[in-house]
RNA sequence: GGGGGGAUGCCCGAGUGGUUAAAGGGGGCAGACUGUAAAUCUGUUGCGUAAGCUACGUUGGUUCGAAUCCAUCUCCCCCCA
């Protein structure tokens, strides 16, 4: 099967130039093809994901991925469907993001693999010695104002009547494109993917290439992942779903893939996981039979997290939830607490050896202020051990804890182990 | 350089001297139903047990009383040059 086939099958392709042309180019050699991804954060979340899975893609059928971290674009700031202007990082922030950032793409692509081996590049090294009259002359002159101001992606804040956009902003799309030239003049990489809000970046590289280099190059872009209800998708109440496991711990990312709505659950496993159009099938065919059991998401979870975190975390993060949503919590020994500990339930250490439900639940951050704890309290929203307590006076101690904690749930499903002096 | 408009709670947004901790919507959180799903319905959403305290860009002023009036500063937007 073609790659663009299977993409398309995943519902991978949004947007393309000519994609016959593009087919045909695929099929007749190695391409090497890149993405970028710029340091707005110190990790990626699982919307990066996409555009980096891609690049494995290409790589499995044998192409060249090239993983751009935009040191530099990092430091000036995409406006792409931005509703306001962003404040600038320091340049120690964005460099320390850039680090972090190639380490972490460095995970999901081969660097090893002989003749398509991956590479790692940082626009920074093309950009950081350019001086600006060259910038201006050399690169600048390709680009015009009126089609740049014509695009999509800035029309939100030129037109908007309380928003404007500094040049810094504008002029980001010069450097993107100028990516591509640099990639394709030094790599000879002839494709670039990435998200479709990226559409406009792609082309400026798209045209400044064939400009100055005289090569006709491709463009892809990928749907942006949205949920059931339309918007964005990859975050929680807490925020983003990061990469990073100190950020969102394996636990909370397999949770966030088991609690995936019914109707996108064949569509994340197409986007996001790498089984076969039959695995999928038949995932899907028992998903629809029996929707309760949720297959389709537990398939999802599991692969996902063994692709990001790995075998050893992905077995973690299934005995927490074995023990939290199947189990009785009074039947968890010493050591399954001790286990459910180290897999990354949250966890505080109070110190003292008694504490009303009320300042439990403050001390250990479950509820923000003692008003909105007395508030959960009252709403039936929290259960000690097991049990659903409305008392915000009921003492803690060590006599009423289960082999030596006290685990409290908040809601249907947010957990908090508890230990105190003894 | 000149002229005009604006800054309100997580976000959008109403409010133009007291009954305003601040309408409405979104989002969040929680409850019911369920399948740790969706949809729906309900409650809640500054801090404080409470009295009360702190809040409407900054600082100061007018007033018995200010988000609302005046001055100042900061920032943003639009138009003209």
């Amino acid at each position: 099967m073609h790659i663009l086939d299977d993409l398309q099958w995943r519902g991978l392709i949004k947007q393309s130039t000519d994609i016959e042309n593009l087919k045909e180019h695929l099929s007749s050699g190695m391409r090497t093809i890149y993405s970028g991804f710029d340091p707005t954060a110190d990790s990626l979340h699982v919307g990066h994901l996409v555009p980096l899975l891609m690049l494995k893609r290409f790589q499995l059928a044998g192409h060249k991925p090239i993983v751009l971290v935009g040191g530099a674009t990092g430091m000036i700031g995409d406006p792409s469907f931005k509703a306001t202007e962003r404040s600038l990082n320091t340049e120690k922030t964005v460099l320390d993001w850039t680090k972090k950032l190639q380490n972490q793409t460095s995970a999901f692509v081969d660097f090893n693999c002989g003749d398509n081996a991956a590479l790692a590049v940082n626009n920074y090294d093309w950009t950081k010695s350019l001086n600006v009259i060259s910038f201006l002359r050399d690169i600048g002159k390709h680009f015009s104002v009126n089609m740049m101001m014509n695009r999509e992606s800035v029309k939100l804040r030129l037109e908007r009547d309380d928003q404007g956009i500094s040049f810094t902003e504008f002029s980001y799309t010069l450097l993107q494109g100028l990516d591509y030239k640099e990639l394709n003049k030094q790599h000879n990489c002839t494709i670039q993917i990435g998200g479709s809000d990226q559409w406009g970046n792609i082309m400026s590289g798209v045209d400044l290439t064939r400009r100055m280099n005289n090569q006709h190059v491709h463009a892809l872009t990928l749907p942006l992942v949205t949920k059931a209800d339309g918007t964005k998708f990859g975050k929680t109440e807490s925020g983003a779903v990061w990469l990073d496991p100190k950020k969102t711990s394996p636990y909370t990312f397999y949770q966030f893939w088991l609690n995936i709505e019914d109707v996108k659950v064949e569509e994340y496993l197409k986007i996001y996981t790498f089984l076969s159009h039959d695995e999928i099938n038949a995932v899907m065919k028992e998903q629809n039979e029996a929707p309760h059991l949720r297959h389709g998401q537990k398939t999802l979870a599991e692969e996902m997290t063994r692709l990001v975190h790995g075998e050893e975390a992905l077995n973690s993060a299934k005995s927490i939830t074995e023990a939290l949503f199947k189990g009785t919590l009074t039947s968890l020994s010493q050591n399954d607490i001790q286990q459910l500990k180290q897999d990354g339930m949250p966890f505080t250490f109070l110190e003292g050896n008694e504490f009303t439900l009320l300042e439990a639940i403050t001390n250990a951050d479950i509820a923000p202020s003692n008003n909105e704890a007395r508030k959960l309290i009252k709403g039936n929203a929290i259960a000690l051990n097991g049990e659903k307590i409305t008392d915000a006076e009921y003492k803690l101690s060590k006599e009423n804890a289960l082999n030596g904690v006290h685990i409290l749930k908040k809601g249907k499903k947010h957990w908090h182990m508890i230990e105190m002096e003894s």
